[in-house]
DNA sequence: CTGAAAGCGCTAACAC
DNA sequence: GTGTTAGCGCTTTCAG
């Protein structure tokens, strides 16, 4: 009945020689099934069962010119603020027909250039990026190879690029508001490092925006920049309380920041928020059920992931350009911030 | 100067007639700049430069019949419990020249059947696996496809396929010691969902084997399974200590139903571990913090993560087939963990 | 609705 | 060390 099994994979010829149709017939119905009659279609379904047909890749690829593939570059998976969005956003992209080829950068931007190359060498139809800032070079060579860009994690309409995100400024304005309006004066923030890096220096103007609205003088606010960790987020709180005017309020960038603040505020036997006052950015799982639940500003992280997938599959597909999209964020005033003290 | 630029992305083709080569030198000056004199390297190197050349990734697959491209399909990324071993995978692969595509199941059998296929149709060269359990149709389908494949997460080297992983079974076997150890004798487990989850069961089997060394009835044991997750453990939780005779000591199958059940035991007004202990597995960032520490078993998720991607990159490419790994996992023993009340 | 055939851009023999 | 060239397997006009 069958041909004895030849030693290679079968292919669109031996489908369609199967079926007794040509290999353009077979091709179609694979593709679009709608544009080939029903009887052809059963044929050529039971030659492709039979055969255990599977398309070639790079075959689809080099004559169709692309690979149906989406390309994301996120700093980091360790913990899980760019893997929520991840999540969101590899499944929605499957909804699309669409696969996720994945690499990191570690913040770095060296290896997030030199990743963006591999993705388009490795035949990315199109870019999700986190924030807008990196070397124009890229965004040329972007351009010159046809791969549209979506970037996310912000919402920066000026910007030449769309992008799905959220304010980041505004974001952390609302919640240093909330800080000040608790009474606190003297105002500290463990920020992410800013260089590079358009979402934590957003977010450190937000707070200074806040201290402006409320009359404050935002030079007064003690900065301290470090990488993302609860490790390094309870060194820097050790650093800010040892100042001569500690602050009665530590505003932190991130989630992990103002979890490893809080660790080191029980070592240092200060009480949260009774002492020392504290708010994260992001709404972790973990967030809520720490001791005392952290204040912190809930990032839309499944609905962006979600509409960055839409968005980047109608760009490739369609060639569509996008309008920018502004996600809200959430204030989620948990025990960690309290009136100030005294 | 240059030729016009005609309205297509330049072939290497193009960069040949520039530098005054053949596509054979190029190709390989590309692939392997060993095999070229270095004078003609740089007369290349410089025509790829000044066109602005990328190679086409279709027409490279289908003539070399490789992608250099891994596929992994992972449970989920909603939290951290598999993205921070992808995070060492991912990084190892770049080190390796290869680049990740990535699929989630959601834990769901059929999809991650799906995802199997469309990986090997997007022409993923191997594809790394999360525990043995599945349809040997699929097997059957990767051999045929010659995809290899790694399973992660698991130690079982009575299994036909290499993998890279730990003994759930003896280490859950070593935190149920601790805790009978501890004279703990009412035990129950929160486990996640064992049915087509090998890790799960060997788990909970682990537990059993332990009850038996140290003289108890592992029937008595009590066995709730759920999602993993804070709320589903927070539920579990009140379920095991809502019975006639309630746990001393709840070993959770994981980090996440640990902690969610340490909230609900706070809600209860239980004291941990006063009132009843409680363990995970995995040792999440922030299971170190909580109050009080988890006391859980340490997943060598880095080391899993690079060697499997060390494996992989060997069996792509050298079409070894490598020894069954297995990877230590360490008890840490927290305050969550105290002796048996009264 | 289906078939014939021309490439898509690159790699890898093989020859020099 | 380098050039020539024959495919790789599929999609897509263009005819019929």
């Amino acid at each position: 009945m069958d041909t004895p099994a030849p030693d290679r994979l079968p292919t669109l010829a031996d489908v369609a020689a199967r079926a007794g149709v040509s290999t353009a017939t077979v091709s179609r119905c694979l593709n679009d099934p709608a544009r080939v009659q029903k009887a052809t279609r059963q044929k050529i379904t039971e030659a492709v069962t039979a055969l255990g047909y599977s398309p070639n890749f790079g075959a689809r690829a080099l004559a169709a010119k692309r690979t149906d593939t989406i390309g994301a570059i996120i700093p980091t998976l360790d913990n899980s603020i760019f893997a929520r969005g991840l999540q969101a956003f590899q499944s929605a992209l499957v909804d699309h027909g669409m696969t996720l080829l994945l690499a990191s950068s570690s913040f770095r931007p060296d290896l997030e250039a030199a990743q963006i190359r591999t993705l388009v060498a490795r035949g990315a139809d199109g870019l999700m990026l986190i924030g807008h800032e990196r070397d124009p070079a890229l965004y040329d060579f972007l351009e010159r190879q046809g791969v549209p860009v979506l970037v996310s994690w912000v919402h920066a309409p000026e910007q030449p690029r769309a992008s799905v995100g959220f304010d980041n400024r505004a974001a952390m304005t609302a919640m240093a508001h909330a800080v000040i309006d608790r009474g606190h004066r003297r105002l500290a923030t463990i920020s992410g490092y800013t260089q590079a890096n358009d979402r934590t220096r957003d977010r450190v103007a937000g707070i200074r925006d806040a201290m402006v609205d409320r009359g404050l003088n935002p030079g007064t606010l003690q900065v301290v920049e470090t990488h993302y960790g609860i490790e390094t987020g309870a060194r820097a709180f050790s650093q800010v309380m040892g100042n001569e005017q500690p602050p009665t309020a530590v505003i932190c960038g991130n989630d992990l920041l103002a979890l490893g603040a809080m660790r080191q505020a029980r070592r240092l036997g200060l009480s949260v928020p009774g002492d020392v006052s504290v708010t994260g950015f992001d709404d972790m799982e973990l967030s809520s059920i720490a001791d005392p639940p952290l204040a912190t500003v809930r990032i839309p992280h499944a609905e962006m992931g979600t509409q960055a997938a839409g968005m980047l599959t109608q760009m490739v597909r369609g060639g569509a350009r996008p309008e920018s999209v502004a996600l809200p964020c959430d204030l989620c005033l948990r025990a960690s911030l309290g009136p100030v003290p005294g």
